[in-house]
DNA sequence: ATTTGTGAATGGATTCACAGCG
DNA sequence: CGCTGTGAATCCATTCACAAAT
């Protein structure tokens, strides 16, 4: 009823999903959903779903569900997505270009904002109708913009420099895509995507298995 | 000292990280670390690498710390990097092709061995030296190669169909980039990269913060 | 009859703190 | 003296189970 309680992180982490399965349903012109429906579709549990979302409030009712559209404006808000956030992004290599060109955020809150690079071959080049800056530029060009999230796409050796660089820039989020843990001051918030670790912790399942097979 | 217990995912998964950051000492060529000063490095505490590595072994040295050599030979061993593993790798778009032309796969023990992708156009294109195959022939073309291990980097509508796919084909572990949660049958690994799920997640904070300035 | 919201109970993961070893 | 390895203690997250609502 009155909640107090700060909701953990984890939850946090898990409201963007809740968020995107209900846009699914939207567009399946599903009007309504219980937690039982919502997590298998997800694969969480009914009463995972319930108590997250009682950080935020009462949002079903009792013998129906959720109304999908409602819940979905609901999710939202919280997570801040009632406005788009300029993001900038750093490094425009193979991956830097296909995040640059990615539908997918455009559609969802997020708006590439700036690209920045430092090989002289690449700056001054648009991608999308933006061009392509000397990364030395990112505190300049960021503030202007007033924007709070970055993206690194830089090799490793560099991520740090980079990241200096947008804590400087009064960057406050940063999803890191090299292959490095960056270090920032405790108001900042860093996410790091790291494929080639995610693949190494599963291959420690293959191999269990190659040998159980012997 | 003796080690029943199996080790949770929560540790499996963080192994890849001490590996990298072993590798990065190593190439500054420090010999010996304390796993108080690798903590630091990557963000964990002393503690938890300690406890972690004692699901596996006995690896350090008291009053010295670890050999980092002979660690990240051990982690490397317990992840199955010790082998190369062949991956397939299904949607050759933007991301696709910038998995496809990521060199920072290659050197950690995973190797692109088979691109799929179904656009007529795309089919029979070659990239870094692979040629891009018929989605329909992931079958085939996976068990030839005995290939146990795959990335999705579809569309979301697509992306459960290709799972599908990639079980009947033997697939144990599937690294999903599709914005979709995808179901498998429980003997099947996946994980799910989804940067914009992350960048939601992250969005929150900084709401909250305009809030507060206010 | 069905499903929510939530305290209480359980189950896990992290941290503490220290004995023991080099 | 420094640092590991690890039980015990703590902290946190998930699940249970049921009263309340419709």
């Amino acid at each position: 009823m009155d909640r107090i309680e700060t909701p953990p992180d984890v939850v946090i982490r898990r409201l963007p999903l809740y968020a995107r399965s209900l846009r699914y349903l939207l567009q399946e012109d599903v009007r309504s959903v219980s937690s039982q429906e919502l997590g298998e579709r997800i694969n969480v549990t009914a009463a995972q779903i319930r108590k997250d979302l009682s950080y935020f409030g009462e949002f079903g009712k009792q013998g129906i569900g959720y109304d999908v559209e409602k819940l979905l404006n609901q999710i939202e808000r919280i997570l801040g997505l009632n406005q788009e956030w300029p993001v900038g992004l750093i490094g425009i290599g193979h991956l830097g270009e296909a995040i640059a060109r990615y539908e997918g955020f455009r559609r969802q809150g997020i708006r590439i904002a700036a690209l920045f690079d430092s090989d002289p071959n690449k700056i001054g080049t648009d991608i999308n109708g933006l061009t392509i800056q000397d990364d030395t530029h990112i505190e300049r060009a960021m503030r202007e913009q007033g924007v709070k999230l970055a993206i690194i796409a830089v090799p490793a050796t560099r991520a740090q420099e980079v990241a200096d660089m947008l804590v400087s820039a009064g960057v406050r989020a940063i999803l890191n895509y090299a292959p490095m843990v960056i270090q920032v001051p405790e108001n900042v918030w860093v996410r790091h995507i790291d494929p080639v670790a995610v693949l190494h912790s599963m291959t420690y399942y293959l191999a269990r298995e190659e040998d159980k097979e012997s």
